[in-house]
DNA sequence: GTCAGAGTTTTTTTT
DNA sequence: AAACTCTGAC
């Protein structure tokens, strides 16, 4: 194949922009790509043009993508134009790299190369340890609140140093004082949370200039994905890395960005302008993914946006069904409209996997799950309770983590009496205090557990500590599924559960089942270490996790974990105010836009249909509210939309001596009446203890009975 | 160590 | 309304 010939085939069938964005190899780019506009296509073509056409080397590139799963695709991609040397790109999140360079890296820094990587879990919890540790009233702090402000301060590459509380609550006096302890914790336990990935990379880069340079010199060409999500650490590591070649292409769509609450800045899209003032900006706006009719629906909503910057997709894909607006008498009936539409769109020859639900927030799957369940539809709920979520997951990947790293503290003390070896409380205390006081850790406590004065269990902990040192051994030379074996097997965990005839615990044997098909697949993909099996699992996103999933299923998922993603048939629930958008995002205009953002991305999923249904009642913790309908729905022009369900605006006419319903005191007759339109009043005595209230219909939704 | 019953909390969004 | 956590009796 001649050179000529590959750059040809690489152009062909791209549009004018795409094709400049694929060529444009050096300096700086910034590529604005909009929903569906084909990124993932110029981005792998622009790699193999790379690799093909300029003759670099693959080791050379970086491309860092916002899941793992997008980072498979676009490997595979890669893949079709330059085979198996797409293997030796680095292709990952910015999570996933700094995994990789800090187990290199690790002993410049304070740690070994086998830390382990913290879950929201694990951090929740040493956070509550050093809380209590400092005698702070959990009551009185909420530790949440503390680990929010913790995880905040880390994204803008802060230290319990250089840490200084900005809010006015109570909970901002005792924040530095619990991130120091918390610091302190980590570096005993070995261990590092989310943040730090990014944070300790950063400060490599920085404390060690020599290291940062083979990284600079080996990241020749660096790309960037979701650009408009990166947080202000991740935006210092693209820097630092490109600062000598400037050969970094970010791609980004500032009407997508929808993680500022994670710390995430889509300033970095100006930030980029004025770092690198020779960048190339290049505007991808041909949709290639949904009808006009979703797309001008899309376009209608977000210019709602005072802050941005005016951008317009357009579509040649034809105008397309109109969108089915639903309005729907409450949650369950929200449900079942979407399972009467997925039953026809099967019946009329389409697949389950076609259609999405897409939501606010997790919990509203539950409604969904209660009526498809009931139907027999299948279905795979992306995100929520999800399968490492589990306890006798969580219990055995304590295992393998205690086992690898032997300093991490929160596995081991999850797994030490479980299955139960009469090691109980008082002894864990007696493990914990000789720990402190020898300086040791709690597993060279454990070594010397016949040391230990008073020790009731000293006999058990003493064949734990041999048991333990043994899988250690074994898991030397040993495939993850071997070990994993052992494991399960010496421990006795399995049999912990094998022996129960209890439905429960049924449920979690085949989740342990479940677990050796994963390591089953991991061996079998990259023959790696244990370390890297837990390294693996714990940067694996909820998007991540369905791939095994290969039955005709619909998915059901919140907005954000859709974003990227796109599927024939979209339903949008809960499109209420107070739901979407929610209500914790109203007090400031930044919160509304980027829940606008957001449903912006729901809106552009949507390939062919898009149903978007709300509520007229909605119960939450057990209370009923009603909500109107979304200020988005209203932002869509009328001729792009066919509503069906209950009528939206109750025009409802009161007369004295009528029946109505009250959302929250039950069904009264109204008695009395003054005022008209939205001034109107209406005195109403209810049958239940409220007894007479004044009521303005136009702020409560009042049913008429009769 | 287990269990029943009381009391409390839950709904943003997640690498 | 349902799920979780705590507490005290066994």
């Amino acid at each position: 194949m001649t050179k000529q010939l590959d750059a040809d085939q690489l152009l062909a069938s791209l549009n004018d922009p795409q094709r400049e964005a694929v060529v444009t190899t050096d300096g700086p780019l910034l590529l604005l790509a909009g929903a569906g506009s084909g990124k993932t296509s110029v981005m792998t073509r622009r790699i193999a043009y790379l690799t093909n056409v300029k003759k670099l080397d693959p080791w050379n590139i970086l491309a860092i993508t916002f899941t793992n799963k997008a980072a498979r695709e676009m490997n595979e991609r890669v893949r079709q134009w330059i085979g198996d040397a797409a293997d030796d790109m680095w292709m990952c999140t910015f999570h996933a790299m700094c995994v990789k360079i800090l187990r290199r890296e690790a002993r410049h820094l304070d740690f070994t190369p086998t830390f382990t990587i913290l879950d929201a879990d694990d951090q929740a919890s040493m956070i509550k340890q050093c809380m209590l540790d400092l005698n702070h009233d959990i009551k009185k702090y909420d530790p949440a609140s503390v680990q929010w402000i913790i995880s905040a301060a880390k994204n803008e590459l802060l230290t319990p140093a250089t840490f200084v509380a900005t809010g006015t609550r109570p909970v901002d006096t005792i924040v530095r004082g619990v991130f120091a302890a918390y610091d302190h914790q980590l570096r005993r336990a070995n261990a590092l949370d989310f943040d730090d990935l990014i944070g300790k990379t950063v400060l490599l880069f920085e404390t060690f200039p020599d290291v940062l340079k083979t990284y600079q010199e080996k990241f020749l060409y660096i790309h960037v994905d979701e650009y408009q999500d990166t947080n202000r650490a991740q935006y210092q590591l693209i820097r630092m890395l490109s600062k000598e070649h400037h050969n970094v292409c970010v791609v980004g769509d500032a009407d997508q960005a929808i993680y500022r609450w994670r710390g995430a800045d889509r300033a970095n899209l100006d930030y980029f302008e004025r770092d690198f003032p020779t960048r190339k900006m290049i505007k991808l706006e041909q949709n290639y993914r949904s009808t006009d009719t979703i797309l001008k629906a899309a376009n209608a909503v977000i210019q709602n946006n005072q802050n941005r910057v005016e951008k317009s997709l357009w579509s040649t894909k034809g105008t397309g069904e109109k969108i089915a607006v639903y309005a729907a008498q409450d949650a369950e009936d929200e449900a079942i409209y979407a399972l009467s539409k997925i039953q026809a769109h099967v019946g009329e020859g389409g697949r389950f996997s076609d259609c999405t639900v897409l939501y606010r927030a997790n919990a509203q799957s539950r409604a969904v799950e209660d009526v498809l369940l009931q139907a027999a539809i299948p279905y795979h709920v992306v995100g929520g309770m999800t399968f490492y979520d589990r306890r006798e997951i969580k219990d055995v990947m304590a295992y393998l983590r205690a086992i690898a790293n032997p300093q991490d503290e929160i596995s081991l003390l999850r797994i030490i009496n479980v299955p139960k070896r009469s090691i109980g409380e008082g002894s864990i205390r007696k493990l914990l205090d000789y720990a402190h006081d020898e300086d040791l850790t709690l597993m060279d406590a454990i070594k010397r557990a016949k040391l230990v004065d008073q020790l009731k269990s000293a006999e058990q902990v003493a064949r734990f500590a041999e048991m333990i040192e043994h899988l250690q051994e074994r898991m030397i030379g040993a495939t993850v599924t071997e070990f994993l074996h052992d494991v399960l097997r010496t421990s006795g965990y399995r049999e912990m559960y094998a022996q129960s005839s209890k439905e429960e615990d049924r449920t979690r044997l085949e989740n342990i089942d479940e677990l050796d098909r994963i390591t089953r697949s991991f061996d079998r993909r990259r023959r790696g270490t244990v370390l890297d099996f837990l390294a693996e699992t714990s940067l694996m996103t909820d998007v991540d996790r369905n791939e095994n999933d290969e039955r005709d299923a619909m998915r059901l998922m919140t907005v954000h974990a859709s974003k990227g993603l796109e599927f024939p048939v979209v339903f949008v629930l809960g499109v209420e105010e107070t739901v979407f958008p929610h209500s914790r995002s109203l007090d400031t205009i930044d919160g509304v836009e980027e829940e606008r953002n957001l449903f912006y991305v729901a809106v552009t999923r949507a390939k062919d249909k898009l149903h978007l249904s709300y509520c007229l009642e909605r119960s939450t913790f057990g209370q009923v509210h009603m909500n109107d309908p979304s200020r988005f729905l209203q932002e869509i022009p009328e001729e792009y939309t066919e509503r069906t369900g209950a009528d939206p605006v109750q025009e409802a006419r009161f007369e004295i001596g009528m029946t109505v319903r009250h959302p929250q005191y039950g069904v009264g007759v109204v008695t009395d009446l003054s005022g008209v339109g939205e001034e109107q009043m209406l005195t109403i005595t209810f049958r239940s203890k409220y007894g007479t209230k004044e009521i303005v219909p136009r702020i409560t939704r009042l049913r008429v009975l009769g």
